[in-house]
Parts: structure tokens; C-alpha cells; sequence
DNA sequence: AGCGTTCATCGTAAATAGACGATTAATGTG
DNA sequence: CACATTAATCGTCTATTTACGATGAACGCT
């Protein structure tokens, strides 16, 4: 995933310059990830809990074990979360990195 | 397209209450509609032309016009973009008041 | 070593999305 | 009334998404 500057418009007239693509790209791909309503509420979960949390996702939602995995590689591949192994389970967070830079490209519009 | 309150979080400890469903549900029909590049390049362009432009989003996009008109669909079916018929073009504008709903929705999370 | 727990992946099926060319509907203009 | 222009829709094809159950891999515990 890549990680352009992507300020909201640092120079000159920007007749659609030429870095907006990427900006539009990233932009894309974040909302991408968020346009199932599914993973906005593993979003909201993992901001909710300060901490990070893993299995419990599949408890407090009425999917499949499965289908809140691939929920969770969808999140994690846009880069708005990340998962470290904990042993036998796994710790999903948020990137509040990520998530900011996801504010800001929304507010830039 | 629904229109519930949506504001961040009015009231009480909200142990994923009622209406976060529906928030989630708006926020990620709004995601969705930005989920691919070309939405977000559409969206910009009436962003930055303060009036409304039609036809000539066609010329500034590397896309068909039928491909062009597709997506102007689903952004008008989110809500993000309104279309009002000016002879026989069609004039696309952003609607202000969705796209701030979404920008709250992001900033909320 | 064996067992249960946890999560990812596979395989599959149905639905949706994305793109294009071709066609149609609507509206001005000659 | 033709005729060109504009945009939506149709039809088609391919690729992706979404969901599930079943299987597999990794780890901790006894």
C-alpha cells in the first residue's frame, strides 16, 4: 500500500495535477475497505476497545468465523488495521496513522 | 437513502446500541460510493468547479461515457451527487450537505 | 505426544461491480 | 420536420465480492 503526501493541496492551481491520482487512489482504497457496512463495525469495535482484540469480533457479530477473517484481511490489506500474533490468537488494532490519513483525504475534498 | 441522526454519540455508554447500525450502514453506502478512483476523480472535479459540469467530466476522464454515466449512477444513488436536467444535458452538482454528513461520519470514527 | 483452541485458507456458489460498444430517449437547432 | 447532440440504458463479458462450511496450520496446555 503505497503512502503518497497527499496534503490537502500544499501548492499552486492544481489543474488536476498530476499526484491527485494517487491521492484518488488511496482515498479509494480506504473507503473501499470501509463500504461494507461489516467492517465499519469491526472498525467501530477496534477503536471502542482501546486495546486490540481478535476472536471476539466473531462474537459480538453475526457472521461466520470465516467471513469476519476475510473481513479483517480486507481491513488489514487496505492498511487501516494490523494484526500481530499473540500466541495462539491474534491482536487486530487499529493504524491511527492510517485512520488520520483517511480523515484527512475525506476532509481535503 | 436513509437520513438518521447519525451525530457522535449524543447520548449514554452506547454498548453498540440501536442506531449504530444504521450509521454504519450510511457510512459505509457513502465509502462504497467513493470505493473506486474513478468516483473519487468525479467527485473532485464538481468539488472544484463550484457550478455543476456534465458532459465534460467524460473529457477529463480516460473512461467511456457509458462507464462515465455508470458511475455518476452510483454516486447519485448514494446521495453524495445530485443530476437536474438543463435542457438536453444534465447537470451534476455535489450535494454539500451528504458530503458533510460523510465527512462527520469519518471524523466521528 | 496428543488435544483443544484460534485463526487463516480453500473450495464453492451467488451476487455485484466494472468496462465497453451499441442502442434508445430527450432536447435543441437547422 | 429532419438532424445533431447529450446522456441514459441495454446487453454482454470478465473480474471481484460476499457468504458459508470444511479443512489446515500454529500455538498452548496437559
Amino acid at each position: 500500500m503505497l503512502d503518497p503526501v497527499c496534503m490537502p493541496k500544499p501548492t499552486g492551481p492544481l489543474p488536476v495535477p498530476v499526484a491527485a491520482q494517487a491521492c484518488d487512489a488511496l482515498l479509494a482504497t480506504y473507503a473501499k475497505a470501509l463500504g461494507h457496512p461489516a467492517r465499519v463495525a469491526i472498525l467501530r469495535l477496534l477503536i471502542g476497545r482501546d486495546s486490540c482484540v481478535c476472536g471476539q469480533i466473531v462474537d459480538e457479530l453475526p457472521l461466520a468465523q470465516s467471513t469476519v477473517s476475510q473481513h479483517l484481511k480486507v481491513l488489514k490489506a487496505s492498511g487501516l488495521i494490523q494484526g500481530t500474533i499473540d500466541g495462539p490468537r491474534v491482536c487486530y488494532c487499529v493504524d491511527p496513522a492510517a485512520l488520520a490519513r483517511f480523515r484527512t483525504l475525506v476532509d481535503a475534498l
